[in-house]
DNA sequence: GTGAAAGCGCTAACAC
DNA sequence: GTGTTAGCGCTTTCAC
């Protein structure tokens, strides 16, 4: 830590400490020859200002949290991307924090982050429960952005995908490929997020008169080995010839469930997922996926947070709906 | 921001903020009956001391920083969760910075950090250039543990793999399975991650009585597109038979490739790629990969930062080598 | 066992 | 154009 501070500066420029701190801060009242003096002075002795003692008096802290399920996570590293990439060029720092799907831990969390340690949330919510108590005490105290995992019913700003019509473009895609027992793999079904995409499932499959049969709906668990021998058992016992998976971390388990039970995709079964994979058109065979904007997801989010500490142009309940793209592969082809 | 503060808790009480503080750290002099008294009320005023203050007052953070080239590369995110989840495990803030494989915004955050702001950097440097000169400044300051990508000659604790020997084995394993004209792509070849995985590639092939080609290295940029067509015209003009990608991001380029150019993985041509890419065994072929243990990496050098903080058992220039796994699969089988 | 008071480093009102 | 001073919220020495 670099221990020089204004105090120093000042003594050796025989300045007061407040003059040295206007012209550090580039005041109009004082004099080019002095703010000269004090600037060249400071970089010779690299002196870096105590973001504590600023953040102390100034009352902000310069400084952003991101809390998400999973840093490794493709989505999600994407997403982070794009905030720092954003916060970088305001000069914020950014605070991470990874709940791995735990509710106590977001909770934990996101109050701990009220006592001004940051000017803001954006938070990817693990939807685990339906607690959502400590989001609405979050939002009323500093400004939140949610994004991509959301409550619909919680008042705020949101970043979403258009989850709905995504889904909803995939069953069709599906159906027109020939599928007829169509299944979907649930996840984040708290959610409004997980809500719409299981509609638009729903609504695809009513749209073209394929009755809707439970024993095609899979409900993900946060156990991957528990979901793997659920993904295996749908293939073995109910023989669907699609599959429409709302997360990407069940796309692998359906490849590996379809290798182990001798399934040829896409001839015995078609497969689409969401998912930000990069590797998906590398794949054995290429997966169709919905791919969202990640990267935007994030600098769109972060922006937004950055317009509400401007105090500018935001709808204080407003929903950003970014699109999602339906990429058809070879794990769909006719 | 909550914004009730000790002083307000101490009224409420009708004691001194001094004990007020003593009570909420839990100090031996005060009353087991005001203890409880404090603690009660800033419960249901859900009281968060303020961390700037304490911060200041502390000279202290209880925050770390971690440096990579970026965030959306699965060893990098590995490795953060590594960090972040031990990070959680002491009460401590992770702050993130990307350099985008930038010196000058490697030197920026780097210097930016040594103003109190952070207890201890973790730092995946970039190595696009020499320049190093803020990495002795910012270890000769504060804590600092380098992980992965590091240089040799700077002095302080390291986190890094096997890179030498798993480059060999690699090599061993391409001229067992009938290479005869391996490819390598280097990379971070000013780092001495870098330059290891480079000697481990020479010293196998001398060996094996293979000479060196210089036309078969490649030197990668940090233009994925123009690393695409210097892979192509590798492959195109020098036609080897095996390749060793020494970083993650040039493997989907070289299948990218062998498709363009009609060539068969692993029948005219068999690659390996350091890699933590867990859709590795579903590419079409399976890939060989060197997979770092990229989450420990990142769990032991946020632990044995923690070490230093507590002063305790740790060398000051020690090296801790964890070992990479070469697993074979079709791309380089015979 | 508790309180008074100083001070961490910085900024901003209020002087002049 | 510059200086004096108070205070952000917390911790800790020193006093009693």
């Amino acid at each position: 830590m670099s221990n020089i501070n204004i105090k120093k500066l000042a003594q050796e420029l025989n300045l007061s400490t407040a003059t040295v701190s206007r012209a550090l801060t580039d005041n109009y009242q004082i004099s080019s020859e002095t703010k000269r003096r004090v600037l060249e002075l400071a970089k010779s002795l690299n002196y870096e200002p105590n973001p504590f003692a600023s953040n102390l008096r100034n009352q902000k802290s310069k400084t952003i949290a991101v809390i998400v399920p999973e840093v490794a996570n493709h989505f999600f590293s994407l997403a982070i991307n794009g905030i720092e990439e954003i916060a970088r060029k305001r000069d914020y720092h950014v605070l991470i924090y990874q709940t791995h799907e735990n509710s106590e831990t977001e909770i934990a969390f996101t109050l701990k982050l009220l006592s001004g340690r940051v000017d803001g949330i954006l938070i990817s919510t693990s939807g685990e429960t339906n607690n959502k108590q400590h989001l609405i005490e979050a939002s009323q105290s500093i400004p939140v952005v949610f994004f991509d995992r959301v409550y619909e019913d919680i008042e705020g700003v949101k970043i979403i995908t258009d989850d709905y019509e995504s889904s909803y473009q995939a069953v069709q895609h599906l159906i027109e490929a020939g599928c007829k027992k169509i299944a979907y793999l649930l996840a984040l079904h708290n959610l409004s997020t997980g809500e719409k995409r299981l509609n638009g499932y729903l609504t695809a499959l009513k749209d073209n008169g394929i009755p809707f049969n439970k024993n095609l709906l899979v409900t993900s668990t946060v156990d991957s080995n528990q979901n793997y021998a659920l993904i295996k058992n749908l293939l073995a016992n109910n023989k669907p010839d699609g599959i429409l998976s709302s997360i990407e971390e069940l796309a692998f388990p359906c490849y590996y469930a379809c290798r182990e039970l001798n399934l040829n995709i896409p001839r015995d079964i078609k497969i689409i997922s969401f998912s930000n994979l990069d590797c998906a058109p590398l794949l054995n065979p290429s997966l169709t996926t919905i791919t969202q904007p990640a990267f935007e997801i994030g600098s769109e989010a972060a922006g937004i947070l950055f317009k509400i500490f401007d105090k500018k142009c935001f709808e204080p309940n407003e929903t950003r709906v970014l699109k999602s793209v339906l990429i058809k592969r070879e794990s769909t082809a006719v």
